[in-house]
DNA sequence: TAGTGATATGACCATAAAGTCACATTTATA
DNA sequence: TATAAATGTGACTTTATGGTCATATCACTA
């Protein structure tokens, strides 16, 4: 956790330098990424950063955190209604508001996506950080639908889960190639709803390929 | 390519030099890795390397490409007999081959996943060598059994194939975490036979699913 | 044996990073 | 206003890297 000082910045202050840092993290690993370049942006001295944070390990733990805190914020505050009929709906819309995250904060997707692959003094520590959120929240929906019927009883859980989550996760892979289109260019694509339109339907696509695959029927 | 008095070195003393920089890729990413390091370990001189290697760039493609052809080899090596009779007994075997050859060329494959996640001033090069390799392979297994019928005939084969490779590519998390065993440790475990047994009980029932998900019935 | 091209060497250079610290400045308190 | 506590500062230290180069050594040929 940054020094008390920290939080007794300025609003401003303390937003600049964050901001920095996520973008920062964003654009590099966590070696790369360069505490003398945040401080020369941020215009403040390296001594100072050194009263707010311990060293570098503390500012990144700081960082992806947060990133990982505002993803679960997100998701939160966009529970779907009605509520989602099955496990499959429940999917299909969990799929939508990832990808709308994705998009609507490119800088904090970056930083997650390198916390969950890149190397890094404290990767054990995100690992742990990473279980306890997407993966965790698609664990939980397959307990739900398993115990409401909608996936066959045949089906390891875990199994269920791992498909569902490596997919998921490696969607933003898949989507760019499919589209042609750079993934950061979607938000501010003149196409956008055409954009969205293409992405729903892939999104149709896999969900009825994991209907088919390990729904009851 | 390295230069040529690379390959006029005795093989004792060129295989060294490459072992040790594959030791040193699978160890750490491309900007931690050290060719001081290197050096150092191999005994040789700073000046000697670069003239078998114009730089850091040049040391690393050459490995990475390694691995990506003996990976190759390896698959190419072990092709089933008899020959699989559908789509999904061939998806079944490229699984075992898969994990067989992460088994035995730990080092290689780590070498790999870094080349596929990792950043390198070559990460272009590398992204459009990993597309030549296990994706195309998949992807020419599916596109052959649309044709022969294996597969429903209204899912898209991109889609498909996504599905596949990222499952695939993504085993090595599960199959260590679903036994309770370190992927590097499986080799010289003591109970071999039985995890190789699990792991292919894993990929029956991953195949399973994917059966049901897009095979025709 | 003399001479020539290929190969080996490691001290050295430029560069950049994380982290430190003695000191300057601001802010709060009495 | 005077004192103390909290903040701010940037030159500096340490450490490591990739890469260079003048020089030494080797292996082969004539």
């Amino acid at each position: 956790m940054p020094n008390q000082t920290f939080f007794n910045l300025p609003d401003k202050k303390r937003q600049k330098i964050t901001d920095l840092a996520i973008l920062e993290f964003a654009h590099a690993d966590y070696d790369t990424a360069s505490i003398s370049n945040i401080v020369k942006q941020a215009k403040i001295a390296k001594g100072s950063f050194y009263q707010y944070f311990a060293d570098k390990k503390e500012l990144y733990l700081y960082v992806v955190n947060l990133a990982y805190d505002q993803r679960i914020a997100f998701i939160r505050e966009n529970h779907p209604t009605p509520e989602p009929r099955d496990f499959f709906e429940s999917l299909r819309w969990l799929f939508h508001v990832s990808v709308q995250f994705n998009l609507q904060q490119p800088l904090l997707t970056q930083v997650i996506n390198r916390a969950a692959y890149g190397d890094s003094p404290v990767k054990k520590i995100l690992l742990a950080r990473a279980q306890a959120t997407a993966r965790q929240y698609i664990q939980d929906l397959v307990q739900k639908g398993m115990a409401q019927g909608d996936l066959i009883p045949t089906i390891d859980p875990d199994l269920a889960t791992f498909i569902i989550v490596t997919a998921s996760d490696n969607l933003k892979y898949y989507i760019p190639q499919k589209l042609g289109v750079e993934t950061q260019k979607i938000a501010e694509d003149a196409d956008f709803e055409l954009n969205m339109q293409a992405i729903d339907h892939i999104f149709d696509q896999l969900v009825q390929v994991f209907k088919r695959g390990m729904g009851q029927r």
